[in-house]
Parts: C-alpha cells; structure tokens; sequence
DNA sequence: GCAAAGTGTATCGCACAATGAAACGCAAGG
DNA sequence: CCTTGCGTTTCATTGTGCGATACACTTTGC
C-alpha cells in the first residue's frame, strides 16, 4: 500500500475546496482547481449531491451545505434534554457560562455552550473547537490520558501561546496536568484570554469511564479565580455527578 | 452514471460514522457498522489518517481529528486581524454580543461569534450554524436571495418553529424579507429563543458584492427591541460600512 | 449579427485501482 | 491450553472509476 486511496484523497480535496470558499463554486472553477477532468469532478460533485452535502444554487453552482458540517458536529445530538436541563440549571445556580465537550486531537470539540448571564438559555456554539492546553475543560480531559498519550497528541506542534499566562512547553503541561489529576479539577485563568477565567470537572458514566467534561467560566474578572474552588467547583462537582447519572 | 460513486459513498459514511461517535472506534467495529471487509475499511481509514483527518490513539482506535471540522469552519480564516479589530470595537461601543456570518442552505455559518459582555474579547463560537429563518443575521442574508432562490432553499422542508414569534411558512418567510430587503436591516425579537432580541446588517465588498452579514444580539432584555433600531443599527451599518472597504 | 470562448452534459472503451476472501501472528480471557 | 477477536498482509479478479472526445447551449466581444 502507498499513498492514500486516490478517491479518498479527490474527495477530500473537493470538499475543503467548497469549504474553503463562501461563494458557490462553478463545476469549470473546481475542474480546475482540481487539476481533474470536468467530467471527473462532475461525478465526484453529484455523488456528494446525492448525498446531501452539497448543493447547487439556480446557476449550477456548487456549494457545501449544513449536512458537511454535521458530520463532525453530530455529537451535540448526544446532549438529551434531560441532560440540557441539567446545564441550564447548572449555569442558574452558578451565574457562569456553561460548556460541555469532549477532546478531539488538540482541541475542545464542544457539544453544548451557553454563554455567560444569559437569562433565557440561550444555546449556542455547539460545533465549536477550542485549543485543549489553554482552557479548563480542555486540560481536564487531557488529564484523562496517560502521559504518554499526551505527548504523542502534542508530538511535533508544541502548544501555542496565547496570553503570557498560557502554557507553552510540553514538560509544563505534563506537570500541570499531574496536579490536576490530583486536584481532580482544572482552572484557566486567562490562559486563553487576558481576563477569562473557567473551571472545569470531568463527568464520569456509571461504568466509570470519561464521558464528558464540564465547563464553568466568567469573563471580565466578573468572579475572582478564588471563587471558582469554594463556590463553582462544588456545584460543577454534583452537576456532573447528577449527568455522569443519566442513562445515555 | 447511477448512484453516488462507491468510494466516495464509502468516504463520507466512514466519515460520519466517526464522526458520530464521541469514543474512538476500533477497525473491526468500523468495519462491522459499515458492512464492509476489514480489510477495505483499513485502507479508507490509512488514507485518511495519512491525509489528518482522522487519528488514532494508543491503543489503535480511530477518531475523527479537529482538521476534519475545519474543512466547513476554514472560512473563519477569512477574517482577517482588521476586521477583527473592527468587530471588537463594535462589540465595546453596542454593548452586545456580535457576530459575523454567511448564509450556508438554511443555516447561517459563524465566521466570528463574540458573547455579550465579554469584556476582553472572548473570541467562540465560529463554525457554529443556527437556523436562517429565525434570526436577524439569516434573514438579512436570506433577503439578498431572489424570492424563487428562498423558495428552493426551503422547498420541501418548512421553516422549523423555535419559538410562538418563529416565522413558520414559506410565504410569510418572503414577505418578511421584502418589508427588510426595503428597511436594509432585520430585526429577531424572540423568533429563536424567548428573550434574545438581535440586529443584522448586510456587509458589501467595494464592488458592492454581499460578503457577509453582521449581527448583534443581546440576551434577557437586557436591551429593549426598541432600542435596537435607535441605537444599535445606526453603529451596526457603520461598521458594515467601514469592514466592507477593507481589503479581502 | 456572427464568431469565439466558455459552460454544463453525455458517451465509451480501457487500465488498473479498489476489492474482499483468506491466511497469519498476536493478545486477552475463559 | 484453547478460543475468540483483533490488526495486518497478501493476492488474483473484476468492474469501477477514468479522461479524451464530442455535443448543445449560453455568454462575451466586436
């Protein structure tokens, strides 16, 4: 075997050419992109027309639709209500933006946000990603791993740094996430964002194994970093004891 | 030519698959949700290993990999450190959570999504999607479209009620984008969540081409409908006029 | 008005890429 | 120890995906 599949690599090569572009692109334009045949790419796009993850506006042209996006953004449907009660209740009770997610490579893949002080529930942001090593829920499911598992995650890009606060060598991530593992819960202190602070606990199902982690964060110094280990870990705490809980 | 070509069928159920599954998942269960030889299913997923869009872990498992949602979120890389300086001031000068989109079939696409009251500019929440029809950003998008373009958008399936102030059927839809086609900003008050009111605004390109839309939300009531057409529209279309000049 | 250039669409025979059965080594578990 | 399930490798076969070519049609330029 060498090289990938040849389809395999045409199709994805197609669908982060229409992802890449906002305007609709025309079967001729991708042809060429594609340094393909027309008639080649024609199949590749009625193929995934068919399919439902691209469409075609009034003049033919092409364009990647939602269902694209759902493929990778599909966990949210893993939040059920009861659970979305949960957070909503949850960021009630500790006036913090609530988020849940789950890792996926160096980065926070988020099922559920909920920004901070909004009074009706507004949801909004699943789908979204964020870098693992500088947010609370992040380090927190990195924590999850072994060591080993983590350097491999961080192998040839070390972390970005992002505010002077942001830990930026892999050795220090290690260290940070020992004590976290200990600690059993992480904090961000504007390790993201000058200025944004969040907690994070993770949420473990009944047979023990990680499910989800939970995420509390304030922006603008609204609570103090002491606040968060006396006042919004412990309600993280029996929050994700109460969603760790619920049958999936 | 009948049917989507196999491989690319094969592609994107692998794709999904992954997707859909927050733990990683082991060749021989890949292999057996697909129906399809260990050996075919492998060499899908060496492609696309060798290609970043899926990983795998210690123990050999496979999972999809953040790049993979990129392919529909690159878009955010659009937004450039001027415009993002612009949104910035916008937020700090309105108030109000703003947001920076495109229209993707009956969703809206996030390039740039900002919470209220984040007072140092907490950046989340691009690549996210929200329904169209029920929010100001979406239906301003949806106004720049041809009535029979808005008809084919939402032929078979109706617009979906979030809320008792949703716009549910397809003619009341295009009437409501007439009256904002004329007014040259929406308004959403309550259609997507009870309490969350926003603004839009069209943002043109200096050949006076539709590049995106600006949105700016405020959550609980925290300001009142009124207030959005007095104070916010005037400082929106400002900035849609001062983001428009720049250079892509 | 007519070229000319560009578009999307349809056809078709061939090459070879992709396929799945089968066999192998290995680790875990009963 | 045998069994079961896993990932890996090999291999002959075949039918799938390929692109050159041709066609109808619209847009553009003069």
């Amino acid at each position: 075997m060498d090289g990938p599949l040849r389809t395999v690599e045409r199709t994805m090569r197609l669908l982060s050419e229409l992802g890449a572009s906002l305007e609709p692109l025309s079967l001729a334009e991708l042809s060429r992109r594609l340094g393909l045949g027309k008639a080649t790419v024609r199949r590749f796009l009625l193929s995934l027309e068919e399919l439902g993850y691209v469409g075609r506006d009034a003049r033919g042209a092409y364009s990647a639709l939602p269902a694209l996006g759902r493929i990778v953004a599909q966990p949210a449907a893993a939040v059920s209500r009861q659970v979305a009660g949960e957070l909503r209740e949850l960021a009630a009770e500790t006036g913090t933006g609530i988020s849940l997610g789950v890792l996926r490579g160096q980065e926070v893949l988020y099922l559920w946000r909920e920004p901070p002080g909004s009074a009706a529930g507004v949801v909004l942001g699943e789908g979204a990603r964020l870098p693992a090593h500088a947010t609370a829920i992040g380090k927190i499911l990195l924590a999850q791993l072994a060591p080993e598992a983590v350097a491999e995650i961080y192998g040839d890009t070390p972390p970005r740094a992002f505010t002077p606060r942001t830990i930026v060598s892999l050795p220090l991530l290690l260290g940070a996430l020992q004590e976290i593992r200990r600690q059993g819960w992480a904090l961000s202190d504007g390790e993201l964002e000058e200025g944004l602070t969040a907690a994070a606990v993770p949420v473990y199902d009944r047979a023990g194994g990680l499910r989800w982690a939970l995420n509390a964060a304030s922006p603008g110094h609204r609570l103090a970093p002491a606040a968060f280990a006396t006042d919004v870990v412990p309600a993280l705490m029996r929050a994700a004891g109460r969603i760790g809980a619920i049958e999936s």
